[in-house]
DNA sequence: AATGAATGAGCTTTCATTCAT
DNA sequence: TATGAATGAAAGCTCATTCAT
């Protein structure tokens, strides 16, 4: 047998990280990241210990990284042009994402929240570099809400996040309540865009009473 | 010399228990459940360990309590008439409670959202009393909404609790990176209250913009 | 109203103490001597914790007093002549009286045989005056059986110590098992005590087999 | 290096597994149950407090795995034909067994009996399987007096448990008093077996009598 | 690369005992 | 005499991490 080539080690290696990093955020939005053991995560990987030990220097690592991973996967769906500058079509496409991501990458998010709320674990996830780029998507949207004659471009980008970010957080945390139907996300989601494309029309609250009239 | 009375037994008992409770919800918020030891709590506290116990069973019910003894303020806060019947005056009043309170209480806040995403932790809060209140007053909004003639109702109050719980998060993940200042905050509820005032005047992304043309 | 004579204050106080010991000793059977805490036995007595504490000096010291007790009791009931010597009658006398207690003061035993298995406690037990009196009566025993012209009197007095203990572990142990009917300890003894009277008859396993010729 | 084969692993689990329980049982025995920490068990046994956890999820299961065991492995010795058939030489070796064994496990007795008294424990005791057995030989005993033409076999076997029980805890209990001699051991077996085999002479208290007429 | 036995620091919890009142 | 809040030493147990094989 030939020996594999540093290539294909390679390959390996990283299919492994991939495994056990899956395996990982499935248990930690299972039975929350402080509940899970590493003996748990190991024993549904299918490795040992010890093997994971190879892998992510400590069960912290592990987390970080799967953050990090998950978050630059998001980023990279989300990313613009990079030019700085949002077309409304941008920004409707970019909402769009957000909330099929959020149906898609359900646990992912349910880690990520719940540790958010965990402050020692937010001030780690804050220094990281991935988290420089959604402040400066934050500026990006800010642009964008100046550039249309918002006078208050901030408040409407708190506005916007908080309208996106509460809803996950609905969807989240009210998994075990009732179920948020998916008809109900994809009414949001128009509700949404149509506020930012059709200010006229974009009540938050009326998008069905002109009928009334 | 006699023992003390039973009454004065109590009135210990009671201090020593929001003593502890309060403590440890400071601590909890600051460093996180998971992350706090007893030994941390009775310390701050200024007691001893055991005396803690003496008051908790564990340590899990006394987050329990403290959660338990939050919503139950909470919700003398924000009980309406009880007649299941909500006036557009006492839904603002309702709005404005909540605003204040996700300032004044925000410890309190950072350690439920924080437990909110913690699955396991969730499912015992679900099951608690205080938390049907909350589901009835769910009730409440849809019957508002209903009432003043929206199509869906259900996805109104879905909006205004994503609002809200999305402003929730924001102002708490956001700590460690960016205050959100007083003022913003003030201007996101009264853009709140408006939306729900005025249906034409309350586009979520406009109230300001009618001016310019 | 006039004070309590110092003999009244002594005859609660020992009153006082035999409702604790009572009460002790009943949990103690029930839950075990380690499972057993001051403070249910405090409960269950009716008073506190500290009061106790005016009572007996230790939970050790409690135990003691409960063992000590108890063994006088006993012994009072089974003190022969104390001229050493040991008539017919009076042996019949005292196995009666030994099947007697073992059913009443149940509790008592169970207790008492649960600490004599533990190492430690023994070691104390059989320093206690009290004990010297057992080893007495052994004395009594050996030379009742002497006299009787048994050749090993050693062999006979262990064997109807073991018969008669083992009946009482058997009583306490099978308790959660079976029950032993109150005719087959008649029986039982009625079987002992013939054993000593008649020799010819007192087959240990042969009562009926007479019927057999 | 090469991992070990899973062989050696379960090779080291189970050398591992019996050295605790040796350990485990021999500290039981002597310091009692109760008073024996994990900490004094690890110590003793050369191993860390951990790894005693990696092989018994608790003290308590550890005590029931070392109850088991020594159940289990008694009963292999005594198990007859299964054909719930006794001769009279199958007897006989049973109680010969049963004698040596109370010699050589004396450890495992002391320990055995001083839980069975202690309430909580028995109720434990009694579900296990291995109980089912001892209850079953009961009724092989009950079989064989009955078959022997004995009119109240429950007495017989009752007398001859109580016999044996008896010396058993004369024998622990008394081992800080005075040693039971092995030459009285004998005898006393000698004589049970004696009782057993030929029912005329077999008077418990008169085997060495008839010479004296 | 791969295993799981082994470690040990540190956690939650218990409870006999003390003590101010 | 009587109370139960308060203590603190010590227990049982957990689990991330290391390491010999």
């Amino acid at each position: 047998m030939s020996p594999r080539t540093s290539h294909q080690f390679k390959e390996i290696r990283e299919s492994r990280k991939s495994q056990i990093m899956d395996t990982a955020l499935e248990l930690f939005a299972r039975e929350g990241y402080a509940h899970c053991t590493i003996a748990m995560i190991a024993k549904k990987a299918g490795i040992s210990k010890g093997l994971l030990y190879n892998y992510f220097e400590s069960k912290e690592q592990l987390l970080n990284e799967i953050l990090e991973s998950g978050l630059t996967e998001i980023w990279e769906l989300l990313d613009p042009d990079k030019d700085g500058d949002l077309s409304a079509e941008e920004l409707k496409n970019f909402i769009h994402i957000v909330f099929r991501l959020m149906r898609d990458k359900r646990d992912y998010w349910l880690v990520y929240f719940g540790l958010l709320m965990q402050p020692k674990v937010m001030e780690q996830i804050v220094r990281r570099p991935v988290v420089k780029n959604i402040e400066a998507y934050f500026q990006i949207l800010m642009n964008y809400f100046k550039k249309q004659g918002y006078e208050n471009p901030l408040l409407e980008v708190t506005m916007l996040s908080a309208l996106i970010e509460g809803l996950g957080v609905l969807m989240i945390y009210t998994k075990d309540v009732v179920e948020i139907p998916d008809t109900l996300m994809d009414q949001f989601e128009e509700r949404v865009i149509n506020l930012i494309n059709n200010r006229q029309e974009g009540q938050i609250f009326s998008s069905s009473q002109k009928n009334e009239k």
